[in-house]
DNA sequence: TGCTTTTGTATCGTTATACGATAAAAGTGT
DNA sequence: ACACTTTTATCGTATAACGATACAAAAGCA
């Protein structure tokens, strides 16, 4: 009777409901990139820019915190920061609590972009949270009969 | 007494939560990555592995309608199956209804690799829903004073 | 003090991915 | 037969992320 760990099965309900949330994401995701690209800088800037902006108080703004923040290496993060300092959306200025330490500013233009486009999503998510938060809802509650069964 | 449409002003909350909403989105995107790439595919792969079964009902899986669902152009899903059918995981074959459509289905291996997936899928959304959800709450909520102000 | 280890940042080469521009084959309407 | 649309495919280009590697500053230890 030893049940082993190998006899899950998903059923179609299951993976219509993970389909259908990550089709959410993908929806807001690409929303987001038009937004962004029609504002003339990358997706990925505008996240590390919003990441910058909306760092926890008394988090100083180091590629290593911002790294962390964006689930990024540390090196993708460094070249990030460099196309977004060749496009002149934030400087780097070397800190003073470690001479190691870079930490990174929004320039006027980074800060106009940001809020230019924080607008937009802000509303878009008004649009969006009710699909997605359905669709979380649907897989939270469904989980365990739905998704596994013993053989 | 005319209120201009550009007097908008973003908050330092605002940013957080947008910031923190965007954070756990990366956050369930990277285990995701990870996840996928342990299982020898990548990300845009297995979401297209994914698409493929969870497509509603009665919806055929030609390359259109799953371009559609992943909201990327025909040609770039064209590339993603092209990758997908070198690695074995998918097999294209003619539709019969319009010879001009191409209709995607996994192979063994691909519904090997997708069902390992959508369990661990699965229940790391059991972990990252309460998150997600409180961040968009927060963003429903807060809404109108919060983000917007009259100049 | 000097030496080692750790931490923070940066560079280089490779890969996956997505797009625009372009094309070809199959269907549709006249 | 003809133009027109739809569906799929190819090619060149760009962003992006990573591993491997490197270097400088800080921290720990002798």
């Amino acid at each position: 009777m030893g049940t082993t760990s190998e006899d899950t099965i998903v059923s179609a309900a299951a993976y219509q409901q993970l389909a259908e949330f990550r089709s959410h994401i993908r929806c807001f995701l690409h929303f987001s990139e038009q937004a962004v690209r029609s504002a003339g800088i990358e997706p990925q800037q505008h996240q590390l820019l919003l990441a910058v902006k909306g760092l926890p108080e008394g988090v100083r703004p180091t590629v290593t915190a911002l790294a962390n923040r964006l689930c990024l290496k540390h090196h993708s993060t460094v070249e990030l920061i460099n196309r977004l300092e060749q496009r002149g959306a934030v400087v780097r200025h070397p800190s003073e609590h470690d001479r190691r330490e870079v930490l990174i500013a929004l320039t006027p233009f980074g800060e106009e972009v940001l809020e230019k486009l924080s607008v937009l999503h802000w509303q878009e998510l008004q649009s969006l949270a009710p699909a997605l938060s359905t669709a979380l809802e649907t897989i939270v509650s469904h989980t365990p009969q739905t998704l596994q069964r013993s053989a």
